[in-house]
RNA sequence: GCCGGCGUAGCUCAGCUGGUUAGAGCGGCGGUCUCAUAAGCCGCAGGUCGAAGGUUCGAGUCCUUCCGCCGGCACCA
């Protein structure tokens, strides 16, 4: 039997399942069905990632072990997956002992290989992506996130990822579907093309990971270990390579760069596609913790039902793209296509049948309008389907619901039943029952809960069900209110549960940790100045920088250039007062000499915020 | 700054290699049947197709420039 291994990525347990991971999870359980009804043999796997320096922090904040505070957490992925009734195949966790040994033994393959030495660093690291600062300082923020750096020396192997742009080139080149969709694929190829540095694979400054064999105090780097999930998910069962790992967008370089490289170097086999799709928007704007309009699945599904939401993500979100998730729109779209729709259909052509028939379904030739209809929906739909256009496919096949609204309206049965037009009266019911039969096949893997119970009413023996509504009409005004108090409740409940990690005001991976303590002694080595911005212009080349002029009672007024041209228009800044650091070494930008620095607060990559003062301050005067 | 994508009816979007009056769904308005979940069906929506040039007999559809938004890279507090 031909079979299909595909994957979801493995969610990191820093934070408690919520739509986002469903959205993913959902999309990769429609294509496992998809591909079942094609007559593969599939197995789906996704599971959770929970090494790391964050977890470990976590859990301290939480005072519990590493292990106990993962299990929590990874415990509420299974259930939730549980709940929306998804058939996963395999549940991964990266704290499972028979993952520890293939992540070693794919390090140790790499090793033999020559792929893998080591050597030390001493400079910037960033706790929350566990990832090295090589062009920024200690105390810096970090480039990726925002947060403050750490000062490391670390002994480390890395990996020769430099050895591999040829490759990897190459590989994009003659499977020119193994990164998906198109806008994915050139985004990677220009970023190899750009040249690829060798990647640290392993941490001393961690004890909460997979240990390098012959090593005391190394441990992997998270990426190294989590996407060897992939593999030990399905160890010993000769299922990898994977035919798919479907992510989200922004884990697109770990799976289409290092991932790869990291099996060509194992001499391993190469998945066989990476599909990254879009992220899910809350109403225009990005979800996220800190934010506080991240929803979780549960409350949803609690109120509409799994199978809207399951409906409401695939045919509203074109895939591949990011899309726009909001309960009045999940309320509309089942609404009109969901009750009016397919259930509205379901109900009239079943009732017509009992009715006139006595529930015994006809069995006589279909129109041949209508069989021709069923033929290309189902040619078309299946078309999409294989593309991952679920929008389309169920565009499609909604159209044929449509159709035979309208062909119901020519017909007139019910006329026909009064005039006893009995043959016209079958062909036209037989004919109609036979496309929701249709409709039903091709809807089954996105809204496969309904589509059983549609199933059930239709009746396996010729013979009509008992009928109630599969989709009844939802009120917009009853049914967001509850949804929203759920949703509240949801996340107080997973506060509970994961202590204050996933509470918003106060998200560990969020707030960067504090710095090590320091002496009144360091501190007033910093010389920190009131200063007013004389003048204020654009960096050209820059996007983000600004060139200022700032005095602070000296001679002649500084040259600062400041990374605020996102967040400040040049002229609002004219004659603001503004902290600078004033006696931090020069540094030349993008050509200028900036002379100190300009104090500002961010979180998570936030726009930076300016310190400023409530009362008058004199210029010059320092901040001690 | 470089690379890529996008900007079409109130909303979400189709419009392939240029060719009669620019389309669909949703919402809204009007009409109508009654089998059906106050569902369905029919009709209406008059939108400078981001802006300005250009190529062409003819351009949302090709070219140039500009504006706006988004993403990647660079850069960065």
């Amino acid at each position: 039997m031909k079979q299909f291994y595909l994957t979801t990525p493995i969610y990191y347990v820093n934070a408690a399942p919520h739509i986002g991971h469903t959205y993913t999870t959902i999309a990769a359980e429609v294509i496992a069905r998809l591909k079942r009804a094609e007559g593969y043999e599939v197995v789906l796997a996704t599971g959770t990632d929970e090494h790391g320096q964050k977890i470990e922090r976590a859990a301290k904040a939480v005072n519990q072990s590493p292990q106990a505070f993962t299990d929590v957490v990874s415990g509420e992925f299974t259930k939730q997956w549980a709940e929306l009734g998804l058939q996963i195949d395999r549940f991964k966790r990266t704290t499972d002992p028979a993952h520890h040994r293939k992540v070693q033994e794919l390090f140790l393959r790499c090793q033999e290989r020559g792929f893998v030495y080591k050597s030390s660093y001493t400079g910037a690291y960033c706790v929350s992506d566990e990832l090295y600062a090589n062009e920024n300082k200690p105390g810096e923020p970090c480039p990726i996130c925002g947060r403050i750096l750490e000062e490391v020396t670390e002994e480390n192997y890395f990996f020769k990822l430099s050895a591999f742009q040829d490759r990897l080139l190459k590989l994009y080149e003659e499977q020119p579907d193994f990164i998906q969709p198109e806008i994915r694929r050139n985004e990677v190829l220009a970023f190899v093309r750009g040249g690829l540095q060798d990647l640290s694979i392993s941490r001393t400054s961690i004890t909460w990971g997979i240990p390098v064999p012959n090593e005391e105090k190394h441990v992997f780097y998270v990426w190294f270990d989590a996407l060897t999930t992939y593999v030990s998910a399905v160890d010993g069962e000769g299922r990898w390579p994977a035919d798919l790992h479907l992510i989200g967008k922004e884990i697109l370089r770990f799976h289409a760069v290092f991932w790869p490289a990291f099996l060509m170097a194992a001499d391993w086999p190469l998945p066989k596609q990476i599909f990254a799709h879009g992220w899910l928007l809350f109403e225009n704007d990005k979800m996220s913790k800190t934010k506080g309009n991240l929803l979780r699945a549960t409350p949803i599904t609690t109120v509409v039902g799994v199978d809207a939401l399951r409906y409401f993500l695939l045919r509203e979100v074109v895939f591949g793209s990011d899309g726009n998730f909001s309960l009045d729109a999940l309320v509309a779209r089942y609404n009109a296509d969901l009750a009016n729709g397919l259930g509205n259909l379901t109900s009239r052509t079943l009732t017509m049948i009992k009715q006139y028939r006595a529930g015994l379904v006809p069995t006589v030739p279909v129109l041949e309008s209508v069989a021709a209809q069923i033929a290309a929906t189902t040619q078309q739909a299946q078309a999409h389907y294989a593309k991952f256009e679920f929008s389309k496919a169920l565009e499609t096949i909604w159209a044929l619901i449509g159709f035979l609204d309208r062909l119901i309206m020519e017909e007139k049965p019910w006329e026909l039943a009064k005039r006893s037009e009995h043959e016209r009266l079958d062909t036209v019911l037989c004919s109609t029952y036979r496309a929701l039969e249709a409709i039903c096949n091709l809807a089954h893997p996105v809204i496969p809960a309904s589509i059983d119970k549609i199933r059930a009413q239709m009746g396996a023996d010729g013979q009509v069900g008992d009928l109630t509504p599969v989709f009844p009409r939802l009120d917009a005004k009853l049914v967001i209110p509850q949804m929203q108090e759920l949703e509240q409740a949801e996340l107080a409940r997973q506060n509970a549960l994961l202590g204050k990690v996933a509470a918003p005001e106060a998200d560990v991976s969020a707030v960067s940790p504090l710095s090590p303590e320091i002496t009144i002694d360091d501190f007033v080595k910093v010389d920190l100045r009131v200063g007013l911005v004389i003048s204020a212009e654009a960096v050209k080349g820059a996007d983000k920088l600004l060139h200022l002029k700032v005095d602070i009672g000296e001679a002649e007024p500084r040259t600062i250039v400041a990374g605020i041209a996102k967040a400040y228009a040049p002229e609002t800044l004219v004659n603001r007062k503004v902290v600078i650091v004033a006696n931090l070494a020069p540094r030349k930008l993008r050509g200028i000499e900036s002379k100190g620095m300009i104090v500002a607060a961010s979180l998570e990559g936030g726009p930076p915020v300016l310190a400023a003062f409530l009362e008058e301050v004199p210029v010059g005067a320092r901040l001690k």
